[in-house]
DNA sequence: CTGAAAGCGCTTACAG
DNA sequence: CTGAAAGCGCTTACAG
């Protein structure tokens, strides 16, 4: 008679799993190898070391455990974390979406994993155990002045879209003064020159580089005039800024926005006096966010390429980790026309 | 003679400074006591056992050097790295960004970090050592099925906007049925009856909630019909569907939307055919972003509130990993009357 | 009240 | 080709 199998007492089985996640030490004891043997295999660092069989089998017992190495040994042992914190002044924006996006591609080719560190009132207290201020080898500020940046201590960091004398750190900025002289040019060709330029309420290089490229273009225009008002990042506020502008006795013939948001306020305070957008106005914005299309008109803006903005902030600083000198650069914007420009309506 | 000051050759610093980070043995040697008591005094921990004078001595000494813990340490020593991750779809939306402020708040008030993981295309690579996915104790995954999640592991995890019945997890929801349902109760409370559904072709629960809700209002509504045009959440795609259903010979006189971006491309639409909203069509979204105030006219639509999704997801979580079993719960949305629905025109 | 010591799970010389 | 050992910087019993 066999022996019954199906009565076997359920017997202990013969080695305890290992209670929590397997370690290297669980593989190395399934694969009945050392412990530095598996470190070996699983790091990639075995030819020439290790004979084929054994790494194919480390590998099958990794496998089968579902072992994964522990990423605070491994940062400890090695001084590094292979993370970069992406500091920027809201999550909020599809902009600064798009920036992480493309930080994070180039970071993902070469290992690094992206943190995106929240603005100021979401973020950890200040307690010095706050994560993950301390967990990081680089830094990328976004949209941020050098000292909002001091706090997060030694570590290499890049500025984004803070102006080309952003301190010490390497810098990649966009070339909105271009952006801005190219929408001048578009309007001035167009025939305009009474300029009204909504501006943002916004202590932020960005802005004051847009500002002062417009003002130095309408200047150097024969006969051009600006006027300007200033509105938070609001559509309510901007169209209560540009309804002074189009009250004021010579009304601007074109409405010259700092960004897409503050032109859609444009556009309410030009309806609510029944001018026709581009008709009687003509209203340009700047970034060419979603919002721009969404817009009737459709808007016509500067594209600002934020991902691209990511991926060169991240190479930059990648570079400067490796313990390059990036230069500074600034990417290029795009004029995209759209359908809320027009020639000035002639004298009624 | 006193002994010359100032001639004193550059002699070598009593004790070399240590070459990198202070460690807690700095700040021990410094303070003159034993590194284990640093350990207790900066971790809080020292009431009753190290002397007031002496915890003054070590926190000054770790002021003084710049000492902050080095977090891959902790973390090994701990098993637990007081992080967490929040699996979103997309970070190009200011929903999502809304739903990390929340998660953040509270992760922070309770000492723990949140890290966004980016959209599949941009994270790190498959490798086994792919920041950051080893290193966190919990996930909250936002507007994603279950399967899409249950590649990080054994990890509590909580499901946001993604239906009551996402498996096992505890969820947390928008009360998005009884949205629609005030939707279709203030349009048909203006007379409405035929109503045209602008639906997200999106396969998500939240939209296959707005669907159902929809549809079963209207059917409950004497003499209520209800055509459906799908679209891609795009204003193009969206302006494309809502056209040909106001081309339909029985042509609605409201169009619901799943979302906000899908009612601009019905505002489109309606424009493109010299109809007014909300004269001739009224026009509804769902979600309350930014663009449904940037909109001419502003957009009657349901507020989400996805701050509060994040906050009770972060909640739901910390819950759970105490090992509680947090119940899921659904939020409700509110119905904003703005200015794009209004009574149908009679028959012309 | 304070210190010496163990150990978290890795990586990497080093010895065989 | 493989293993034993040191050590990254902490936290926390444990002993005094």
């Amino acid at each position: 008679m066999s022996e019954p199998r199906e009565a076997a007492p359920p017997a202990a089985p013969p080695a305890a799993r290992p209670a929590g996640r397997p370690t290297s030490r669980d593989v190395a004891q399934a694969a009945g190898v050392s412990q530095s043997t598996v470190s070996l295999v699983l790091g990639g660092k075995w030819a020439g070391r290790v004979s084929p069989a054994t790494a194919r089998t480390v590998r099958e017992a990794a496998e089968s455990l579902g072992y994964r190495p522990n990423s605070a040994a491994r940062n400890l042992r090695l001084g590094t974390t292979r993370t970069v914190l992406l500091v920027v002044p809201t999550l909020t924006s599809s902009f600064f979406g798009a920036v992480y996006i493309g930080a994070a591609r180039v970071a993902a080719r070469h290992g690094f994993g992206v943190v995106v560190y929240p603005p100021d009132d979401a973020g950890p207290a200040g307690s010095p155990f706050a994560a993950p201020r301390e967990a990081i080898d680089g830094i990328i500020a976004s949209s941020m002045t050098k000292e909002a940046v001091s706090g997060f201590g030694p570590a290499p960091v890049v500025m984004l879209d803070s102006g080309p004398a952003a301190g010490t750190a390497p810098t990649v900025d966009f070339a909105v003064e271009d952006g801005m002289r190219a929408v001048a040019a578009h309007l001035a060709g167009l025939g305009h020159r009474r300029f009204g330029h909504v501006a943002a309420a916004v202590d932020e290089w960005t802005f004051r580089a847009r500002g002062a490229a417009l003002a130095a273009a309408v200047a150097a225009l024969p006969g051009g005039g600006l006027v300007r008002a200033a509105a938070a990042i609001d559509v309510h506020a901007a169209k209560e800024a540009a309804g002074e502008l189009l009250d004021l006795p010579a009304r601007p013939t074109a409405l010259v926005c700092d960004d897409d948001t503050l032109a859609a306020g444009a556009y309410k305070a030009a309806r609510a006096r029944g001018l026709e957008v581009p008709g009687d106005l003509s209203v340009t914005g700047f970034d060419d966010m979603p919002l721009a299309m969404a817009l009737e008109p459709e808007l016509t803006t500067v594209r600002l390429p934020a991902q691209e903005l990511g991926v060169q902030g991240m190479s930059a600083l990648l570079e400067l980790m490796e313990g390059g000198r990036p230069a500074s650069r600034a990417l290029p914007g795009e004029l995209v026309v759209r359908a809320s420009t027009a020639p000035p309506a002639g004298p009624p």
